[in-house]
DNA sequence: AATGATTTTAAGCTTTCTTTAAGAAAGGTA
DNA sequence: TACCTTTCTTAAAGAAAGCTTAAAATCATT
């Protein structure tokens, strides 16, 4: 599960994180209300964890912003103010669930459990690595379209990602077992990929091992 | 069995090394928090010893560090404060196990086998010698990158250190065994290798053992 | 059939690796 | 020390692998 943690309390987010990833959840976190509008609208979360007193945005702007974009992640809301007028406030804007500060860390687990137990609200089936999220029902690589060859190598590379695939592999995955000597349509489409992974400003990329293959890398 | 044990009381440290040596487990030993970060990042250790009080970075940080960059070598925290809190702590940032001081030493012996039976949780092909690892599924040695001839020769040093590999054999096994009489490629890639391993500053090197070939082996 | 998108083909270009060769250095021996 | 052998180092030529592009061919849709 992974999910996205907005919170301004650097203490309390570090305690949380830590819980949260011994249970096995993988968290992103941010301090700043903008970039977690700008992380939420990805559809590679589980469920987002808003605070509701930030700097700049509120939590409940970011709430009702993704909402009106038809944006059907899970959300927790979390608010110092134990007011049961907050909680309505959230809960009328689309939150699905609300818990007061402070609260057991515990708590959060088994309601996080609980929100993505139930059937999930997207029905999108996604693959993400990093920034990159592939949506394999309509071929779009953070929305925007791939090819069908395209397609094919940009989804192996994300289901195994940091590991070597040789060239190869992917042209019988792509082309079909007869497709030997090939290797040059693994090579445009390789460079294709790129030119969009570029477009996207991605802080991913793709990685050439000569004579190896080729494998899908964080930037660095 | 080999582990980082970070540790600043040089007595208790001694003592330790003794008894782990004993066991057949051989231990890197420092008693600095940066030193020790930097070696705990290499992928060479079976499991990481962590003293809590260390002069400088703490060893809760450098625990939160390692798990940060994903880094999951089994770690034993030990601490001199057998507060609950501690452990907690340290458990919750990832630990894998919590010592208090003082401890038998056969009970860390106890704890670390028991740590290391379990599967192993990197999945990268890694054979390591001294300060070096070798990734054989991307070429690389110490995380830069080796032609397919250097790779050849590197993992058959690695394979077998301290051992003499004859030209022969390196030059049969890198290009075939109608290669007789081009010794010099050998001689060529060892100089390469051995102008990588500079620059990497390894604490290793090839030893020349005159007409009968060369042995991967530390300096000194 | 016309349009636009995608795939295939091919050629030229760039980068990286390997081979070659020659001179320097080191080691061994009379 | 003088001489011979082995090893080291380097640079440069040549080969191989990979990248990019554009045009031709194919396919799908209206």
């Amino acid at each position: 599960m992974r999910i996205l943690y907005v919170e301004d309390e650097k203490f309390l987010a570090d305690a949380v994180i830590h819980v949260l990833d011994k249970s096995g959840i993988s968290v992103d976190w941010t301090a700043d209300g903008e970039e977690g509008l700008d992380l939420a609208v990805k559809p590679i979360y589980d469920a987002i964890v808003l605070d509701v007193m930030l700097p700049g945005i509120s939590g409940f702007d970011i709430l009702k912003t993704l909402r009106e974009r038809n944006i059907k992640t899970p959300i927790i809301m979390l608010s110092a103010l134990s007011q049961a007028e907050d909680k309505i406030k959230g809960l009328n804007f689309g939150a699905d669930d609300y818990l007061a500060k402070p609260f057991k860390t515990s708590e959060l687990v088994a309601r996080l459990r609980a929100l993505t137990r139930r059937p999930p609200l997207q029905d999108e089936k996604i693959i993400s690595f990093g920034d990159l999220y592939y949506n394999l029902e309509d071929r779009t690589l953070n929305d925007i379209h791939l090819s069908e060859k395209e397609a094919v190598i940009m989804e192996s590379l994300m289901k195994n990602p940091d590991h070597v695939q040789s060239k190869e592999y992917l042209l019988t995955h792509g082309w079909g077992s007869d497709s030997v000597g090939e290797e040059n349509y693994v090579e445009v489409y390789i460079s294709y990929l790129r030119k969009k992974l570029e477009k996207l400003k991605s802080n991913c990329k793709i990685k050439t091992i000569r004579s190896l293959g080729y494998k899908l890398c964080s930037k660095s």
